[in-house]
RNA sequence: GCGGGCGUGGUGAAAUUGGUAGACACGCUAGACUUAGGAUCUAGUGCCGCAAGGUGUGAAGGUUCGAGUCCUUUCGCCCGCACCA
């Protein structure tokens, strides 16, 4: 279509002056809630790979309106985030300011590709009328504890009134720490110290606890905030740091959120991601008492079946007891370990796991079943923050536990059969245990009950269930967030009424911390109540608007509550849920804990918020590189190390050290911070290989080269070097290696993640002016399956752009003849395929699909109005502007969308289902529709009956007969 | 180490319950046409071979009349978790 583009403005128009796409909150027809994960608007704006999963869940609902739902299809922003509060450090504007302009440009960039969303519906984290119900959550959940025999939250007056009757007595509740009090001991204590109880329950709650805090953004971050030690934002060191911090209690949660993956519609791989994030272990935890010393070492075990293997003792160093027991001859030794393990960072001590190191207390704990005295060693391969911060050693069947006895020559005894417990711990949970008194001989499944069973009747310890799932860390030193709704009132922390939200983001003079360290909103002046009350000072997570925005989208406007009861009711939850799968231990399990709590509560009446999700893949972009073989470089990260000193720069081409980096860095020089990322990957894995003066790749873009040498010219295309020899490439004139004053050049093709700087970026405005919004649309759809990643090529959408030239032409010679039975075949067939394709959220297939048929019709010339108009709806999901168009070209009124979808027609379909014979040993083979409620003897009679199966059976007898589910049967005559 | 996923042409990929492997598209080759285009049309294109033919879904076995698909073993890649006791 020539002009796409006024075609696709002409109807984005019409739907708009329409509301063609706006959700009605009451409707006879059945609802369904087809969601996206909104976008961060971020400044770079919109590249290629964005709209993939918009496109996907677009045509989803488009064709569920088709199907006859009642369809919520809204859009909005998460705008409160990192990348605005840096550039408002830097330049000074508002955040909102810059939020504003970068929605703009999103929205206008959205509108072009043509998305059926209810704009009416459209919210905004950091709007005041959105995060007045984000903080009003908040404060339901800070008036909230949870009940674990009735497994659900309630409200904290409930708990109060326990306490006033009960005292802890009878208490089922989720808490930091164990209390034991009466009831009239509580009724004795003042609000002060009530407050601090009820802090210890509520869902919402304020404590001194180690967090991850990362100096460079100034601020705490979440567990699922950290990679490798490192901030996944910027990549800055986290370090663990005792702190005053807002918390959410989702470790309440754990065990439903494991268990509502199961009525859920997700991807085994992220299902299996938040399993693994939740870290279920069922086991024991037992206490050993210490001889000479009124205490207990608890450990957690999974293996309660080794009891009796247990050699010696580990505790963390920081563990409460070491202090304790250390005797006095052991005790420098100790305190020397305890304090270098201090030092170590976190991530030192996760990335070197091979060291083993520890040191004896002196002390020893009374074996409660065999009675004899174990050593308690410390060591840091026992980590403090999971399970009691102490483990029982079994050496031989724990790998861990085995690599430290034999280091330090510890005794190893065999309590599981097999294998050759003094080379390596035979760890499986499998086979029968011995050397174990009441345990022997015992399958080690039963071996487990069995001890658990023993451990509890000697009142030792239980069966016990650990997760690894933490409480997560909800206040962040940071002003581009909500303000949590809390003042202080003589140092107790109180909730503001609902009246008196939102609170809003005062203004501030800078967007960073005070001189002494306060998070930016102790800047503003007026930071208290109308009564002078202290405000709370640091802001919400990014998670925390995005953790409830879809139930906002039910009823965008409401001034009163978050939703009304009534539209949650209709609309429920999300039924299709489209997003990326970077956030399968964030944003989907917070909403899943607040959705939770929601339903607990009574505001919400589903469990799970996203009935089914589908992640789409990662659209790469393609750079092309320059490899230049550079004779020497190096590069060590810790110029103090003693190899350091042995170099001298003047040796190499290119020397580089960590300070060196970080003055290029700092300059914003990004190209040589390019070459230097790369440098440092390499460079430093030869080092480790201990190779220091071999040769090294330097990769840079071309344009770098250009920089660097003057010859870029030379290069006539960039090719593929890993499958060609020089000699060939040079001989097929497309040059990729070249020599240039002295230094020998190479180009090479990359894929890698689409970013503004490496360069590859595509941009969506440009591939909808050049081929128009449906061709977009198509052609991201048919690149292959929606979930899985692969790099954008620009070359292959012309294939979409012919399908649809070609089936405008098929509308040149409309005509009201009759189809031949090949043509409404054809139809049927790719209504068939369409249909199952969307439903199986296979939509490359589905294009493929319409392109064959295409083919077919124009091998036929068929114009005929009868196969078009049905095209014309089942293509108006993938390409409604298009199909728009088209429709009118049939006569009819504008909105394809209001139709109801074409049902593909049997008596079309079932010839098809007769394929070739196949020929084996003298046997022939085909497969033959038949009417479905024939048995044996009547297919056979069907079979010999039909004439265009009698060509395969005369004269033969009917061997097998395989009914296939369906209407199909295959037969092997012969 | 544990868990999840995946291996098919030069490329992206198809292949209903096991049934003519490579549909569809890109790219490439040749040709046609033309006011030379990022246009259109025709033919070809897994590999080996002039051909007949052979061969082919990471590898090796197995089940079956028949295996890309099911089973066993193995190799390779990607993702998640991780001194989690």
């Amino acid at each position: 279509m020539e002009n796409h583009r006024e075609i696709d403005q002409k109807w984005q128009q019409y739907w708009a002056a329409n509301n063609t796409y706006a959700a009605e909150d009451h409707s006879s027809k059945p609802k369904f809630y087809v969601l996206d994960m909104f976008p961060y608007p971020s400044g770079a704006g919109l590249h290629v790979g964005h709209p993939l999963g918009y496109i996907a869940s677009d045509i989803y609902a488009r064709y569920k309106r088709h199907k006859g739902f009642n369809v919520l299809h809204p859009m909005g922003y998460d705008s409160f985030g990192l990348p605005a509060e840096q550039y408002a450090i830097q330049t000074g504007q508002h955040p909102a300011i810059t939020t504003e302009a970068n929605i703009t440009r999103y929205r206008q960039q959205l509108d072009r590709i043509g998305f059926s969303f209810d704009w009416n519906r459209e919210v905004r984290t950091s709007d005041p009328k959105f995060y007045k119900w984000t903080q009003w959550i908040f404060i339901q959940l800070f008036h909230s504890w949870y009940d674990t025999e009735m497994d659900k939250a309630r409200p904290i007056q409930e708990l109060e009134a326990h306490f006033e009757a009960l005292g802890t007595a009878n208490l089922h509740a989720h808490c930091d720490e164990e209390l034991s009090f009466s009831a009239s001991e509580w009724q004795a204590k003042n609000e002060s110290e009530r407050s601090e109880i009820l802090l210890n329950y509520r869902l919402a709650y304020r404590s001194e606890s180690m967090v991850n805090w990362c100096p460079e953004l100034g601020t705490v971050l979440a567990n699922d905030e950290v990679k490798d030690g490192v901030s996944e934002r910027g990549g800055f060191p986290v370090i663990q740091k005792k702190m005053m911090q807002w918390s959410m209690r989702i470790s309440a949660y754990a065990e439903r959120l494991l268990q509502g993956l199961n009525d859920i519609e997700w991807s085994e791989a992220l299902k299996e991601t938040q399993r693994n994030w939740i870290g279920k272990s069922k086991g024991a935890s037992v206490q050993f008492a210490v001889d000479g010393h009124d205490a207990n070492v608890e450990v957690f075990t999974t293996r309660p079946d080794t009891i009796f293997g247990v050699t010696f003792m580990v505790l963390a160093p920081e563990h409460d007891l070491v202090d304790v027991i250390t005797t006095d001859e052991q005790r420098s030794e100790i305190d020397a370990y305890v304090e270098a393990a201090a030092r170590k960072s976190e991530r030192d001590r996760m990335t070197d796991t091979k060291t083993v190191s520890g040191a004896f207390t002196g002390a020893y704990v009374i074996h409660p079943f065999s009675g004899a005295k174990v050593p308690i060693w410390i060591g840091d391969y026992v980590l403090a923050n999971y399970g009691t911060g102490a483990v029982m050693a079994v050496p031989g069947h724990d790998s861990r536990d085995h690599a430290f006895a034999k280091h330090f020559d510890l005794p190893i005894v065999q309590v599981v059969e097999g294998g050759n417990i003094e080379e390596e711990a035979v760890d499986a949970k499998e086979g029968k245990v011995m050397n174990s008194d009441f345990l022997n001989g015992l399958e080690v499944k039963d071996a487990i009950a069995k001890a658990i069973s023993e451990i509890e009747a000697k009142g030792i310890g239980t069966g016990q269930t650990n997760y690894r799932l933490r409480d997560a860390i909800f206040g962040r030193q940071r002003y581009w967030g909500e303000p949590i709704p809390v003042y202080y009132e003589n140092g107790i922390p109180k909730t503001l009424s609902e009246d008196q939200l939102p609170l809003t983001l005062p203004e501030v003079d800078k967007y960073l911390p005070t001189e002494d360290g306060e998070p930016p909103l102790a800047r503003a002046t007026n930071w208290h109540t109308a009564d002078g009350h202290p405000l709370e000072t640091t802001t919400m997570p990014g998670w925390a608007g995005s953790s409830w925005y879809f139930l906002r989208y039910m009823d965008a406007g409401n001034k009163e509550e978050f939703a009304s009861s009534d539209k949650v009711n209709y609309w429920q939850n999300v039924d299709l849920y489209m997003g990326g799968s970077e956030h399968a231990t964030g944003h989907l399990l917070y909403s899943r804990f607040w959705h939770k709590f929601l339903a607990d509560r009574g505001f919400v009446n589903t469990q799970e918020p996203f009935q089914k999700l589908v992640n789409q893949g990662m659209i790469q972009g393609v750079s092309g590189y320059m490899y230049r073989v550079i004779k020497n470089a190096v590069l060590w990260t810790d110029s103090s190390s003693d190899d350091a000193t042995l170099l001298n720069p003047s040796d190499f081409d290119i020397f580089i050290d960590r300070d060196a980096q970080k003055a290029l860095i700092n300059k914003e020089d990004w190209i040589l911070e390019r070459i230097n990322k790369i440098f440092a990957e390499e460079i430093s894995e030869q080092l480790q290989g201990g190779q220091t003066r071999e040769e090294f790749k330097v990769i840079s873009k071309p344009q770098d080269v250009r920089i660097f040498n003057s010859f870029f010219d030379d290069i006539t295309d960039i090719v593929d070097t890993e499958k060609l020899e020089r000699e060939e490439l040079n001989n097929t004139g497309k040059r990729n290696y070249f020599i240039s004053k002295g230094s020998e050049f190479y180009a090479q093709r990359i894929v890698e993640k689409m970013s503004k700087r490496w360069g590859n970026v595509v941009n969506p405005d440009d591939m909808v002016d050049q081929y128009g919004a449906d061709v977009f649309r198509m052609y991201e759809m048919f690149l292959g399956p929606i979930e899985q990643s692969k790099p954008w090529d620009t070359k292959g959408i012309t294939g979409v752009s012919n399908f649809l030239r070609k089936l405008t032409r098929l509308f040149e010679n409309l005509n009201d003849d009759k189809p031949s039975a090949d043509e409404l075949k054809t139809l049927h067939k790719t209504i068939k395929k369409v249909n199952e394709d969307i439903e199986n959220f296979s939509f490359n297939t589905s294009v493929s699909a319409f392109m064959i048929c295409v083919n077919e019709l124009t091998d036929a010339k068929c114009g005929k109005r009868e196969i078009l108009e049905p095209l014309t709806i089942l293509l108006s999901p993938f390409a409604p502007h298009t199909a728009e168009e088209l429709w009118v070209k049939l006569g009819h009124e504008p909105s394809v969308t209001q139709q109801s979808y074409p049902e593909h027609n049997e008596e079309f379909l079932v010839e098809s289902s007769i394929e070739y014979p196949v020929q084996f040993n003298g046997k022939t083979r085909f497969n033959i529709a038949v009417a479905a409620d024939l048995d044996r003897k009547g297919i056979e009679e069907a079979v010999l009956a039909d004439e265009r199966s009698a060509k395969w059976t005369e004269g033969k007898t009917i061997r097998k007969v395989i009914v296939v589910p369906g209407r199909i049967v295959n037969i092997v005559v012969g």
